[in-house]
Parts: structure tokens; C-alpha cells; sequence
DNA sequence: TTTTGCCTACGAATATTTTCGTAAACAAAC
DNA sequence: GTTTGTTTACGAAAATATTCGTAGGCAAAA
């Protein structure tokens, strides 16, 4: 029995990549990585082999690539790691961390709105 | 000039401390630490020192005991793993993080009637 | 004064994450 | 068939974070 691991930062890159391109090979991967970060194609490959192990990236080895696809849903994800955030940043208080974010960042109407129904939605399942 | 890092897991939670306590010496922080996590003293000790040398904390030396405080400010702070979070695990939208967050999170009625009037006054900034 | 206890400083062992070099497999190009 | 290029696997270096042992200072208690 293994330690409950969060994904890294690295990995978290990789992740989103997967997430938004689907199943997809080391070399797609690191080319992608490649725009913003500047790394050895090894160390893209050893980096998704350890989440393969870790059971963050499925993979089929049919072909000569194999074709990595993330096996954990980002929603999950995102809910695990913003957890943890409320817990040590926010003591808690997921309230504080969501005005603090909409505080700081210029979100435009459009996304207000959108945040405001959905708080809505929220308050009138709560309240029943 | 060195990398720009942020406060690791373990920094925050010393951080958490000091916001709350106040300037505080390490065997008071240690105190405090010790009711959830189980570490020696030097551990946090030097834990402190490497955060003094990152200038995230001052501290008086006035006395045999030296006296710690917090040298970031909690906002500032929460600004900062807030953003990288945005960036890093939700693709740079605040919105998104905000919604995940109201929606995992059990909030009561009364918090989220807090985060609604903030909202609206956020949006009554972004309106004019 | 000697002992005891708590403090700091510091070096180093551990653990974790990130990086890459090298070897072997394999197929396409020559 | 040999070379060339791309792939995986693997071990280990490098970088970062966490932990602790030990030595020395200092003051209160004995």
C-alpha cells in the first residue's frame, strides 16, 4: 500500500494535455509540452511511465507508440487538489478561497453571471 | 537572484500558524504543529530558519528565544497558490475554479449568502 | 560550581520530484 | 544487409523538500 500521491506539477501538465487531446503518444505529448517548458523527450516519457505505475495515464501498448490516456477524471482531480487547497491555504473556509478568487482575478460579466446562477442553483438546494 | 518559489505544504502550515497567533517562537509553533503532524523540534526549527532565509519570516533575536512572525501577508499569499492553482489545474479560468469549489464543498446558508453579496458587489464594480 | 534543560546553528541523512544518458528493439530508408 | 531514426525501459544524477542528530551556548535549579 502505497502513500496517497497527488498528481505533481509536472504531472498536472500532462494531465491537461491528455484531457483536452485525448488518448495521444509521448512524442504528441511532448511536443505540446515543448511550447512552453524545454525538456528532454526521456524525461517526458519517464514522467508519464511514473504516472502510468501510479495509475494516473492508462496506456495500450499495441502499437509501437504506445497511446498514454489519462485515467483519472478531471473534475476528481480538480476536486482533490482544490480540497486540499481549502484545507492548508483557506483553513477550511471555501467561501474565503472563492472570494479571494474572484477578488483577485478580473473575471469579466459574462462569467459573473454565470457564477451567480449557478450560486443560485446551489442556495436552493441547500435550503430545502 | 533566486527562483521565485512558493510556500511548500509544510510552510504553509507553519504560515497558517503565525497569521492566526501572531509572532510566536518556534516552541510555541511546534506546540501548535505537533497536535496533527509528529515531528521533532529541530524540524521545525529548521524548517523556520530556511523560512526566515526565504524572507518569509522575520524574527526578533532580541531574546534567547527567538520570536518568529510572518513576513508575507495571508492574502497576498493565498493570491499567489490561488493563481498557480487557476493556472496550473483549471486552465486559467477563476470561474471554474469558484463553481467546482461551491459545488464539492458542502456550504451552508450562511456563507453562501456571504460569497452572493460579495459577488454582487463585484459585479456592480465590473458593470460601470 | 555543577547539573539540567531548553535554545540555536549546522551538517547531513531521507525522501521526493525532475531530469537525462544509455542500451536495446524495431522498422523504414538506403 | 546496413544505416538511420524513433521508440521503450531503466538506472541514476540533480534538484528540492523534509527530517533529525549533535554540538555549543546560556540560564535557572540544585
Amino acid at each position: 500500500m502505497t502513500k496517497a500521491t497527488r498528481p505533481t506539477d509536472s504531472e498536472m501538465e500532462i494531465l491537461n494535455i491528455l484531457w483536452q487531446k485525448g488518448p495521444s503518444t509521448v512524442r504528441e505529448v511532448h511536443e505540446i509540452l515543448g511550447e512552453n517548458k524545454d525538456a528532454g523527450y526521456t524525461t517526458t516519457l519517464k514522467l508519464m511511465q511514473i504516472m502510468f505505475e501510479k495509475k494516473l495515464l492508462k496506456r495500450d501498448t499495441g502499437n509501437k507508440s504506445h497511446v498514454y490516456q489519462a485515467a483519472v477524471s478531471q473534475q476528481q482531480t480538480q476536486g482533490q487538489l482544490l480540497k486540499r487547497m481549502i484545507d492548508n491555504v483557506f483553513n477550511g473556509s471555501a467561501s474565503q478561497l472563492v472570494m479571494q478568487a474572484l477578488g483577485n482575478h478580473k473575471t469579466d460579466k459574462k462569467e459573473l453571471d454565470q457564477i451567480m446562477e449557478y450560486l443560485k442553483e446551489v442556495e436552493k438546494k441547500t435550503k430545502s
